[in-house]
DNA sequence: TATGTCGTCGATACACTGTATCGATCGATG
DNA sequence: CATCGATCGATACAGTGTATCGACGACATA
């Protein structure tokens, strides 16, 4: 950059011209908080893949390794942004012994606000999350359902909620998938097989795939939320059963 | 690979002790099979983020330029292996009238598969994948249960395959980042609290967490395959009572 | 056999990435 | 006012995916 000064040779640069040592213009205070939520900013603007350091500290005009005194790794970035969510998620509340509601409320809370950050879903699951927003998001989970009826035993509690929230991530990832298809494509979502182009037709065409040529054609498409809502049931269905054990 | 021209140091050396010309050895003859394979070697071994053109070339004897005759992405090197894992997966068999075992025994054969692969969870559900391999196991899917009792309609089928399948993307996801959390720390599995260190411990102590720490204590811990399988079962009931309609 | 022509290979280059190192510089302390 | 210790961030390094393009081998032609 600037004053390289050599052996024994003449100054290159002058001293009056040399940049002013950059007097420390009071480095922007920074937080861990400041550099999530802007991390976060770029994620929801651009993707996952346009979070760099280096790209979120010039966001917070610092310098890339001035990030690293607030985090150790990317990863704990990452990890902090996933924790970010989880706190913007409403927290399920009881209602009642209405233990249906409360999964459902967890499961729709959870999805809504994971669309809201599209990139969530590729970090989702990715690796256990402790943080505790998470930690408070599964106490209040597991407290909705506690002491329902049927759900005495913290064992039938724990086993609910995981259920439901497997369930979640599986569908959370799936929507999100397609909707970045459709995206991609450009093209409307009721009609699968004009989507992803002549490929599927041809494959269909070739009647090795007699089924799912069924499926795509005699099916009754519904939109994505609706059979969101359908497996969710089918999922709280399969609770209820259970419960009657 | 042969004649390695060292040291771009002095280049105007002398002919005669310049590397010859290499001869083009007959360049090793490519596949996109091959090339999958080598990089399913290369992440099998060393993880998914030790898959880089790169490295798959040289695993290979090509230069990185080489893929692209054969792919145009990396991504399109992702989709050919997640295809390929599908390819590996048994195909679900329709038993009989027993829905449920064809259920089960898909879900079974693609969490082993998937599991030998544990990079493939990264990947598994992350774009819309039509591969030939995925299209065909889609279909086998379908089939195993189309026709069974009580599955008449191609809606039914299709409701029942695909909450099933996101239960298992859900689940592969969680275990294998459980999974790599164990190795990780090193800790042994049924301990949970002990393995994430004091950091839950303090956390659960704080009283925030009521409900979070009975699981943690009371609850009886079953391994994950126990654990698994009774999320599905629990699906299946879900199937089972809405099919009653 | 000599001579194009053409397709392909891969060296090089470029713009990035995450992060280690360490001199420079500041604020606080003696 | 002098010294120290903490911290900042420029620089460097080893990677990454991929665009570009000169050069070469193989083939078709004369």
């Amino acid at each position: 950059m600037a004053a390289r000064r050599e052996a024994g040779e003449g100054e290159p640069t002058l001293v009056w011209e040399r940049p002013e040592p950059p007097t420390r213009p009071v480095p922007t205070p920074l937080s861990r908080d400041g550099i999530v939520r802007a991390a976060i900013a770029l994620a929801d603007a651009d993707g996952l893949e346009a979070v760099s350091l280096r790209k979120v500290a010039a966001a917070l005009d610092a310098g890339p390794m001035r990030l690293y005194g607030y985090l150790s790794n990317k990863d704990e970035l990452l990890d902090l942004m996933v924790d970010a969510v989880y706190g913007e998620m409403p927290r399920p509340a009881r209602t009642g012994d209405d233990w249906r509601g409360a999964l459902r409320s967890l499961a729709h809370g959870m999805r809504r606000t994971a669309l809201r950050h599209d990139w969530f879903a590729d970090l989702l699951g990715g690796r256990p999350r402790l943080g505790p927003n998470a930690l408070a998001h599964l106490e209040a989970s597991l407290a909705a359902v506690d002491g329902a009826p049927g759900f005495d035993h913290i064992d039938t509690v724990a086993h609910a909620v995981e259920t439901v929230r497997v369930y979640l991530f599986g569908a959370i990832r799936t929507h999100v998938a397609e909707l970045r298809a459709e995206r991609d494509t450009g093209l409307d979502e009721r009609q699968w097989q004009v989507a992803s182009g002549p490929y599927l037709t041809r494959m269909l065409a070739t009647g090795r795939y007699p089924t799912l040529a069924r499926w795509v054609h005699d099916a009754t498409h519904i939109d994505a939320d609706a059979t969101f809502d359908a497996g969710l049931a089918c999922v709280l269905d399969g609770i209820a059963a259970r419960l009657r054990r």
